[in-house]
RNA sequence: UGAGGGAUCGUCUAGCGGCAGGACGACGGGUUCUGGCCCCGUUAACCUAGGUUCGAAUCCUAGUCCCUCAGCCA
């Protein structure tokens, strides 16, 4: 990409970046998209990629947070071998650099309050004022610095600032806090340090030490480029690696900053940060996307460095082409309905012949039974069928997958609420297989389950998180969560699968045939009550017509 | 308003002075024992105005619009 000029020379032709997550929450797709491109440009060069955690806030920053990244990362199949590097491990170097900066009459310790030093910043078209704190001298620097350190002051007493120039048209510049007092505990380091670095000093700190090549961040560093230079400039390092900005991803019908995703955790619009509507790692991989799905998904949006909306439609895209080819074809009914085949023998079972996936011969075929009383799909009957409706109806002939074809004689209807309870439907035993020898055409084919044999099963079928393409912009007076999909899911209780689901294993993918892709919950499924989690729908012709004409 | 960035089909993205291409979406058709997959087709874009040039999305000038920054978060 961007590094094939650099390549020209640089670095003895070395490329080495990093994926620096904080961990002070869970991995979206957002952050697939920054490890896609940071493992696979080192990937591309024949380089390496550390994973670093970006741990100098011990006020957000759990333990738990730093597994779920490890698994997440893995998961979508990227190794960062013995490279697992902690900011928090460079603190005392750190604070030697801090010293250095110190005596170099290049850094200082300020007394003023926050809300003084926000003060004395000015602000975007006013230059900013000098604290009266600027001109200690080194000694009384390095002291107060060493105290600071030892614990001797509260929270907010002094902090250690960059000496570089209040009035900077670029307000990073205006004389960035390098360090602050914080006497809470570190996960890792615990309390052992009650003053902790900045991101800006930490960062190109840290990349330097590892000898980074090419630091990729998104586009709002992009501004803070000049002290991440400024810091490298200023201190006796011996590498200097580049900062490159890209644009983050955005989602539609979905949030993707960290901030509103724990807000949603928190206040319980959704079940936890697996919940399979959540943008997250956790939650997509819950729904059952793959992670061959996900990193091809981040090919597919590019890089570039104008702010995008991706329509989300291409996710599902990418999660449909990559299902399509593996998972097995499976027959389930969500909303049951049952028939009764009048005129097939009461005690029969056939064992009929289906193909367990067209897009894989080698996968083979499997018996699916049949008999006397089925379940079809309510959605598939129609007792006053709208001109492009092609299943079945009152006198009307389909296939039933696999098996036969079946006319519809009768309607049963419940009599107080008029709905349709049953049908009664007769076969012709000459179509078995699904065919009929006298070439005699349907228009539809039908899944189904054998009544007695099917197996009973909880569905959760998932929509957007949003109603709206862009929560984000909102209107005013009300906030993202207003847009918050009420339908975001449905739960099915009493749905038929076949039966040769019994015994799946968590986490397993199927086609339900004719409805989309579903996988074994991960954490709520048991052999004796399946519970299966809609990843996608197939395209569906016939809800698009539906749409294009309602009612 | 200061500084730093950015603008190409509805969306994402290629292009590096020489026919604006691809993907998703939408729409239409073919095929089909999944209204799936697959195949074919249609739709549709260079922010604006000048300039340089035989030739500009690309170079220059001037504008317009959008994003980021005034945390002791990252």
């Amino acid at each position: 990409m961007i590094d094939e000029d650099l390549k020209a020379g640089k670095n003895d032709g070395r490329v080495h970046t990093r994926f620096p997550p904080e961990p002070n929450g869970y991995l979206h797709i957002g952050h697939a998209k920054s490890i896609c491109l940071n493992f696979g440009i080192a990937a591309d060069y024949n380089g390496m990629c550390n994973l670093r955690f970006d741990d100098t806030d011990p006020s957000k920053e759990e333990v738990e947070y730093v597994d779920s990244i490890k698994q997440n990362v893995r998961w979508l199949g990227f190794d960062w071998a013995d490279r697992e590097y902690y900011a928090s491990d460079y603190f005392e170097q750190l604070y030697a650099y801090a010293v250095q900066l110190i005596k170099a009459g290049k850094a200082y310790v300020d007394s003023l309050s926050a809300k003084e030093i926000r003060q004395y910043r000015g602000t975007l078209t006013e230059p900013g004022r000098n604290s009266p704190y600027r001109d200690r001298s080194v000694a009384e620097n390095l002291n107060l610095f060493e105290r600071m350190r030892a614990g001797e002051f509260a929270d907010g007493e002094h902090v250690l600032r960059a000496k570089i120039d209040m009035a900077s048209p670029n307000i990073v510049l205006r004389d960035p806090t390098l360090y602050r007092i914080k006497k809470v505990a570190h996960y890792r380091t615990g309390a052992r340090w009650c003053i902790y670095p900045m991101y800006d000093f930490t960062h190109c700190l840290s990349d330097s030490i590892e000898r980074i090549t090419h630091s990729l961040c998104t586009l709002e560093f992009e501004i803070n480029r000049a002290l991440y230079d400024w810091v490298l400039d200023n201190l006796e390092v011996e590498c200097h690696p580049q900062q490159i900005e890209f644009a983050r991803l955005n989602l539609s019908h979905t949030v993707l900053s960290k901030r509103k995703l724990i807000q949603l955790v928190e206040k319980g619009h959704v079940k936890g940060w697996n919940d399979p509507r959540m943008p997250t790692i956790s939650g997509l991989q819950r729904r059952g996307y793959t992670p061959e799905s996900i990193r091809n998904f981040c090919e597919r949006i590019g890089v570039a460095k104008a702010d995008s909306m991706v329509d989300i439609a291409l996710l599902e895209y990418c999660i449909r082409e990559d299902l399509n080819l593996r998972a097995p074809r499976v027959m389930g009914v969500l909303r049951p309905l049952r028939v009764v085949i009048d005129n097939y023998p009461p005690d029969q079972v056939e064992e009929l012949e289906a193909i367990n996936n067209p897009e894989d011969p080698s996968t083979g075929t499997r018996k699916v039974p049949f008999s006397r009383e089925l379940y079809i799909e309510k959605d598939d009957f129609m007792e006053d069928p709208p001109k492009k409706f092609f299943r079945l109806a009152p006198g009307r002939e389909v296939r039933l997958r696999y098996a036969y074809f079946i006319k519809c004689v009768k309607v049963v209807k419940d009599p107080q609420s008029g709905e349709v309870t049953a049908l009664h439907c007769t076969y012709d035993p000459a179509t078995r297989g699904g065919s009929a020898p006298d070439g005699r055409k349907v228009k539809a084919t039908l899944h189904w389950v054998s009544a007695p044999h099917a197996l009973a099963a909880e569905v959760r079928l998932y929509d957007h998180l949003f109603i709206k393409e862009n929560p984000n912009e909102v209107e005013e007076g009300r906030d993202f969560t207003h847009y918050l999909n009420p339908h975001s899911l449905e739960i099915l209780k009493d749905c038929r699968v076949e039966p040769s689901l019994a015994g799946t294993a968590p986490g397993r993918r199927y086609q339900f045939e004719r409805l989309g892709y579903f996988c074994v919950d991960a954490v709520d499924s048991f052999p004796a009550k399946p519970v299966f989690n809609r990843t996608v729908t197939l395209r569906d012709t016939w809800a698009k017509i539906q749409k294009a004409r309602p009612k």
